[in-house]
DNA sequence: GAATTTGTACTGACCGGTCAGTTTAAACGG
DNA sequence: CCGTTTAAACTGACCGGTCAGTACAAATTC
């Protein structure tokens, strides 16, 4: 795959992300994404069969960053501030992408389901990795289902991120953060 | 408003509910909903202005109900036990309305947000009133932002209703509501 | 109390625009 | 050279919205 290649995929990538992000696959049409990305209509399907693989391999490629990322803040500090601070900081950063996952992931006979699915299981296994880790060296407490827990705690970073990007953009991330963490360390009865 | 007309509008929700919530309302043709209400088209455009006002009208309307429930759990029985477990079956009786909402919500400049901002506020401000109470009677652990926790838990409830519905429809509600507790009641440190 | 009018709800064929995808010939670039 | 990109015209299926007409019950008239 020759460099050019490389960039003007690149350039898609992100004029999708961003088009698609915003308003739905759905909606949003390939001429569109030609004219946002610079590029000649042509192009997108000399590069893409059509366009529900270009949405595909931008739903892969988005998948493919988050979980690079998470999988090297694993190695530096394996706390839960520390994961929960990266996954915050990789949706403040792309924004768009988590509009489009939360749009896409839970629509059952969706076009994208199964690969969704499979790519959903990657995130969360990362998460569920560290859980285990942090349970097995007692700093969790007794009786969670780290299977369960992990989905969740995907599943919930994910829309207060949105929350956050969406209704209440002036909270600084270390905020929102301390917010996660608050939420997570427990609402229960006061002790 | 007439009862027939009352009918007519119940089943093209329905219908609209089923179809959009499975496939995004953008993807569903007005042809199809009729169809599926076993409706001509000609009346949905005599009962509403535009698709959009259908799913717009749909959406209040779901509100509605939710809100209506949430309301009168919170008289029955102030614990956060039941505003949870309330919130749940909601959901897993209205499993296309979750669908519908989270892939709208925080669109941002979608063709729906400004009435959606609204409707989260209705819903946000429910839970609001019921944390405060809680709070008030020191049933909080101190620190916690009732505005933030709030907006935290209703995204939070969404999100993980819809994964049970799609990715773990074998557990019980009872199992799903002692999980978010778990979660709620806190994932921090073993004490 | 039959005949007629009125209002409301509904019907479905139809129209015009939109959009994914195709085609082609020519240019570009490493 | 060959893989890639461009520009522009074209196709045809699809879809939101329209509209003239139907159904029918309740009111009105004679």
């Amino acid at each position: 795959m020759s460099a050019r290649t490389t960039a003007t995929r690149q350039k898609l990538f992100d004029a999708a992300l961003k088009l698609v992000g915003e308003r739905g696959a759905a909606s949003v049409t390939v001429d569109e994404i030609a004219a946002e990305a610079g590029v000649a209509k042509g192009t997108i399907y000399y590069n893409f069969a059509s366009k529900d693989a270009l949405v595909e391999a931008l739903l892969r490629h988005g998948v493919e960053i988050l979980a690079g990322r998470l999988r090297s803040a694993e190695t530096a500090d394996d706390s839960l501030e520390a994961l929960v601070d990266e996954m915050l900081g990789f949706w403040a950063e792309y924004p768009a992408f988590g509009q489009l996952l939360v749009s896409e992931l839970w629509r059952t006979p969706g076009q994208w389901h199964g690969t969704l699915s499979l790519l959903r299981d990657d995130i969360v296994s990362i998460v569920k990795s560290q859980m285990k880790r942090l349970a097995d060296a007692d700093r969790l407490p007794d009786g969670v289902e780290v299977g369960t827990a992990s989905a969740a705690l995907f599943g919930t970073l994910l829309v207060i991120a949105l929350d956050w990007q969406v209704f209440q953009p002036e909270r600084s991330r270390a905020e929102v953060r301390e917010s996660v963490m608050h939420l997570v360390r427990g609402l229960g009865p006061a002790r």
